[in-house]
DNA sequence: GTTCCTGCAAAATTTTTGCATCAGT
DNA sequence: ACTGATGCAAAAATTTTGCAGGAAC
């Protein structure tokens, strides 16, 4: 199989961020802990409203959403975080510290994002940037469609 | 060479356009006009505000920002213009009536965008929406980096 | 003469910034 | 104590919507 789809959070990425912040000069604050403690749990991508919305429903204490953009600023800086834009909406989640990175794959009916990677897929990539003469940081890739359980429904329709 | 870039706009793109237009109903008025027009002329994609100030600057008559927004809403629900997001603007871009499409390279350090095609890269990603279980509608592909030109200069001091 | 299209302004959404205050080192 | 972090509110940027008047068919 070629395509995996990752599921489980990030292992170790918690402390690894919280250890690159303090190297960076960065203090310890309770919105960015809260923040980077709800991402750390996180499979996929979340949106900074999102991540409000979850802070306020988890915890008593919600911090200001400005904070939360805040805190995504510097992580997506330090390049703990990777920003992806879906539908319009920046959303975000964990880097990998080993380079690995994933991409998405969006529910056009049910608004589901799924990640999925394919080493095939980065070799080929990086071939398009090398012939394009860039020097490429990053790429990002989203397919959009009907995922397999909101198809599900109308494929049974059809084949009744 | 497997990479094309993209270029020249897309012949009789525009007069297509015109026709489905008309064909699903819609009616000739002049700021849909103005906006098809320059879309007509354009390699690469553009967002809402770009539209708007080119529009400004060449013609006399500026169309109001509503009524861009508006024409792009209602071509690209027509399938007649792709929308990318580009560093979180929308951008609009002529869509190949023959399915071609092509992705996108952007430039960190001067906002260029280029344009490419990779049938390889088509094929993989068909494949990863299969294996996923996905009915794939889409995708967009991104790029970020330095382009050649703005690279060379670091080249160059390097290499001194 | 309908009905759609357009422009303007107002609203909604998403993100950023200013500033006083609080907290970490 | 000093300086960064936070919360709140205001501002900015982007996109959508309401409505009255104008244009296409």
């Amino acid at each position: 199989m070629d395509v995996a789809i990752t599921q489980p959070p990030l292992a170790g990425w918690g402390d690894h961020a919280r250890r690159e912040l303090t190297r960076a000069g960065h203090r310890a604050g309770g919105a960015r802990e809260l923040v980077l403690g709800l991402l750390e749990r996180q499979a996929c991508c979340l949106s900074a409203q999102e991540i409000h919305d979850e802070l306020r429903a988890a915890d008593g204490r919600t911090p200001g959403l400005a904070s939360v953009y805040r805190a995504l600023e510097v992580l997506t800086t330090l390049r703990l975080v990777h920003r992806v834009d879906v539908d319009g909406v920046a959303c975000f989640e964990p880097a990998d510290p080993s380079g690995d990175h994933h991409h998405h794959a969006i529910c056009d009916r049910c608004g589901k994002r799924d990640a999925f990677e394919d080493a095939e897929l980065e070799r080929l990539i990086d071939g398009v940037g090398d012939r394009l003469g860039y020097d490429v940081g990053g790429h990002d890739i989203v397919l959009r469609g009907a995922c397999p359980q909101c198809r599900a429904p109308r494929l049974a329709r059809t084949a009744s």
